[in-house]
RNA sequence: GGGCGCUUAGCUCAGUUGGUUAGAGCAGCUGAUUUACACUCAGCAGGUCGGGGGUUCGAGUCCCUCAGCGCCCA
């Protein structure tokens, strides 16, 4: 080290209070996190950052995962790579839309006009407001906006490391421009093509949703068992339906093919009670026999199941729910809608249309029951029913138009790359590998929403206005981004729009994981230079519950565009469960927000507690654990404090002055340190490296210190004195350095009480640092052990442990005891002891004498 | 139904390829106390490593099995 130690600038009274304030500043002008855009891709170490979702606050768990990736980047950095490390915020989408709506009380009609003076509303109106696309996406946009400053101020509280000049967000511009132009090339690739298909959809948000958004939920329904006259008439067949709502939709009965107690069914028909629609009964392993009376009805749709028979057996469809829930129009008599009785199907259904679910299910069950065709009582089960993650009433399936992306037919691939993936922990590519072994439709990229980048399509209409789905007119590449709801369509002019010869633009916005999967190539700035510096990304930190969304989706699209991985390593972060070690959730109220925990304990204590969990470890929240962390850096501040004290007008003191074995023994254990906490950052476990390097700091200052302190005092010219302050120089400085990424404040702190630059971009502590192989001699634990032994006596004994030791006996085999003699010095010096004795012997033990009270 | 993880001291967790008497921190208990630190220090006590079986000279660690908790997928 070529410390200049004569510019020491330690506080009398250093203190953590205010660290925080002052080295955020000091960072930002300094430019400490500042990524060189100059470096070469194998000079950089790259994050691909979440972009967390800006719709309300954050949440524990949020810390918790951002600090296991910012300390990778300090380590990074330290160990001499570039860091890149942007932010980004993921702020399209539903999430966002909710909160718009309850933040201000309005909700988007896209019928109405722009209102250019609609102001911000100064509290949300008691019935919500409809406003214009436009107006709500402004709104959107404020609010985001407001909430985006929120966030990073806490991620600057929480000393992320990151490079602000690298702030993204996926409604920006630039973001919808990437993602166009991605969209726009997996186009022309064909990998994603629009078709009308049955759709999961989310009638209170009335939008198509995702396999990836879906969640079962057990619930409450009823088996009501329905008799079905056969087709000539020879007798009945009785089902078991939880929706006899949608018997009108029913288009056959289905029952597995080995089921013998339906052997003679297949083939023949029967009649739906109350619309008396002819049906066939067909044979499909997906009928579960064990379930109701092994025979089901098919509606189209009630489940996903009957998407699969329907598709798999092509049977009609007869969609009976609308966009909004409610029973659309069935023209029964038609082609499509056949009945053997016209009258009786259109009268009973005039009661259906318009209705809602729960209405139509009781006027259907009523008349069954009237008809006779409902046979016994209901019988209540609970079963699993699909849900939008974020909804609260169960997903229908509704025919639609969409945009889907190609995975299935690219499940093979796709399950290689996560192979190629290296995981932290190993264990989590298991959680990839079975979400993508059970994917079982395209990616459904298409929102039916408002607060999104749209599709950059528009579709032409023939003289009759009809819609040309099957060729769409692309947005130009070189202009993008483009809103087809307001730019026209190229080669067109606005007054066209809607008109007979002309265009519509494509009404939908893509998911937001549609974006949000190109975060490396948003935050890398596709097709500039910068990205070929920064991809295939090194490092994609984030929370298991996303790793079939965000982590899926990212993987995909850099599979299409690039032909790679999007990034080399996943460190996927555990649950923080609250201090019951209970999942947190908002209904049941337990859901902790990290300000608070900021503020009372500090960023380095909050940081000590979040490095505490390993990768994909569920870990509770402890406060307890974050006072040690608080305790770790008042102590990193005092023995700073008393170690730079002792050096104080020492100068030049080098490895080569280490000349004491109990010195030279000490080193050789810090190169194992640095050995073992390199390792570990290497192997992305920081919890390990933290534990390590915290319990060789604890027994330096308690023993080590103690131990060499009066040495320290000596005379500089005495070569055990250098010894000593040269192992405390280097020791400490070494210290500092692997204490850096887990508590940036506090050590940054104390390294600037002995340096010019800041500790977080030192160079990582390296053995080499201290000198040639140091060789572990064991005289440290051996005189570590001595003392011990003295100090148990005293404490025994109830003394001081100030009292001395008249006389010290230490009995041990002969190669234990010429270790021990090597550090007397130090032990007599840190134990009081006036006089010590060695006996030979094959058994270690020690006797100490008190001196008795004058 | 398939898969993954966990189960070690009162609590939170380490324990690497099997190898002395299973470790740490916190909490508890007993003490100490003037200059780096009361946001301190020392000491003590506390475990048949979830149950059962097996492999081995030797198992917290490897194998089988059972149980409980949590999660993922269907």
């Amino acid at each position: 080290m070529t410390d200049d130690l004569s510019s020491r600038a330690v506080p009398d009274k250093p203190t953590i209070e205010g660290l925080e304030e002052t080295w955020l500043a000091r960072w930002d002008d300094e430019r400490v996190y500042h990524f060189d855009r100059s470096a070469t891709r194998d000079e950089v170490y790259s994050i691909d950052t979440p972009p967390p979702t800006v719709s309300g606050s954050l949440h524990i768990g949020h810390v918790f995962s951002y600090t296991h990736a910012d300390l990778m980047a300090r380590y990074q950095r330290m160990s001499g790579k570039k860091v890149f490390y942007p932010m980004g915020w993921d702020d399209n989408g539903l999430p966002t839309e909710r909160r718009v709506e309850n933040y201000f009380g309005v909700r988007c009609d896209p019928s109405l006009p722009y209102d250019p003076d609609f102001g911000v509303p100064a509290k949300p109106a008691e019935q919500k407001v409809p406003i214009s696309r436009k107006n709500f996406v402004e709104l959107c946009q404020h609010l985001t906006a407001t909430d985006e400053e929120v966030f990073k101020n806490l991620w600057r509280h929480l000393g992320v490391s990151v490079d602000w000049t690298l702030e993204y967000s996926t409604i920006s511009p630039h973001s919808q421009a990437i993602s166009q132009r991605a969209f726009l090339e997996m186009l022309a690739r064909d990998e994603v093509y629009s078709s009308v298909a049955p759709t999961l959809w989310d009638v209170d948000f009335r939008t198509a949703v995702s396999q990836a958004e879906l969640e079962d939920r057990e619930r409450p329904a009823n088996y009501h068992r329905v008799a079905f006259a056969q087709g000539d008439g020879s007798g009945r067949v009785e089902i078991e339906t939880t929706r006899p709502e949608l018997l009108a939709s029913c288009v056959a009965l289905v029952a597995h093919p080995d089921d013998e107690r339906y052997q003679a069914l297949f083939g023949t028909t029967v009649l739906t009670p109350l619309f008396q629609v002819e049906v066939p009964v067909v044979a499909h392993e997906l009928a579960d026999p064990e379930k109701g009376s092994g025979i089901a009805m098919i509606c189209t749709f009630g489940d996903t199941t009957d998407v699969i028979w329907w598709r798999e057996l092509s049977l009609p469809t007869r969609a009976l729910i609308g966009r909004d829930g409610r029973f659309l129009p069935a023209d029964f008599g038609a082609e499509d809608w056949p009945t053997r009785d016209v009258a009786a199907a259109r009268d009973f259904y005039a009661q259906l249309e318009g209705r809602t679910v729960n209405q139509v299910r009781a006027t259907v069950v009523d008349a069954l029951r009237e008809s006779g065709a409902l046979i016994g009582e209901l019988r209540a089960i609970t079963h699993p029913v699909k849900f939008y993650e974020k909804g609260e009433r169960p997903l229908e399936i509704v025919t639609s138009r969409q945009w889907f992306v190609k995975t299935l037919e690219h499940r093979g691939e796709l399950l290689a790359r996560g192979e190629q993936i290296k995981w932290h922990p190993d264990f989590m590519k298991h959680r990839y590998r079975s979400w993508v072994e059970g994917l079982n439709v395209d990616w459904n990229i298409s929102r039916q929403r408002f607060f999104g980048v749209p599709f950059p399509v528009w579709y032409r209409l023939d003289e009759s206005g009809a819609v040309d789905f099957e060729h769409p007119i692309l947005a130009d590449a070189t202009q993008l981004p483009v809103d087809p709801s307001s730019d026209p369509a190229p080669g067109f002019d606005e007054s066209q729009r809607h008109q007979p010869g002309g265009f519509i633009g494509d009404p939908d916005v893509m998911d937001t994981w549609a974006t949000s999967s190109l975060s490396p190539q948003i935050a890398g700035y596709w097709g500039t230079d910068l990205f070929e510096r920064i991809f295939p990304m090194d490092l994609r930190p984030q929370a298991h519950e996303i790793i079939r969304t965000w982590l899926f989706s990212t993987v995909v699209r850099s599979h299409f565009q690039h032909d790679s991985l999007p990034f080399t390593n996943a460190l996927i972060s555990g649950w923080v469960l609250d201090p019951d070690r209970k999942k947190m959730s908002k209904s049941v109220g337990n859901v902790v927000t990290p300000m608070p925990l900021l503020e009372q304990h500090g960023a380095d204590a909050l940081r000590y507690w979040a490095a505490s969990g390993r990768p994909g470890t569920d870990t509770a929240i402890d406060e307890a654990q974050m006072k040690i962390g608080r305790r770790l850096a008042i102590k990193i501040l005092n023995v700073s404090k008393f170690v730079l004290g002792r050096l104080e007008g020492v100068s030049d003191v080098s490895v080569a002055d280490v000349s004491e074995p109990l010195d030279r023994d000490l080193l050789a254990k810090l190169a194992q340190l640095i050995s073992d906490s390199t390792t570990a950052f290497e192997h992305y476990d920081y919890a390990r490296a933290l534990e390590r390097t915290e319990g060789f700091f604890w027994s330096f200052c308690d023993n080590y210190v103690e131990l060499a302190k009066s040495r320290a005092y000596g005379d500089g010219r005495d070569p055990a004195t250098r010894s000593a302050h040269a192992t405390l120089s280097l020791t400490l400085a070494t210290l500092q350095r692997l204490l850096a990424p887990f508590v940036p404040f506090v050590s940054e702190e104390v390294w600037r009480w002995w340096h010019d630059s800041s500790v977080h971009l030192a160079a990582w502590p390296r053995v080499l640092e201290l000198g040639d192989a140091p060789v572990a001699t064991g005289v440290y634990d051996a005189v570590g052990d001595v003392l011990e032994a003295v100090r148990r006596e005293k404490s025994t004994q109830k003394f001081s442990q100030r009292k001395e030791v008249a006389e010290l006996v230490v009995t041990g085999p002969a190669e234990v005891l010429e270790v021990i003699q090597s550090g007397q010095r130090d032990l007599v010096d840190a134990g009081g002891v006036r006089s010590v004795i060695y006996h030979e012997a094959g058994e270690f033990s020690v006797r100490a004498t008190l001196v008795p009270d004058a």
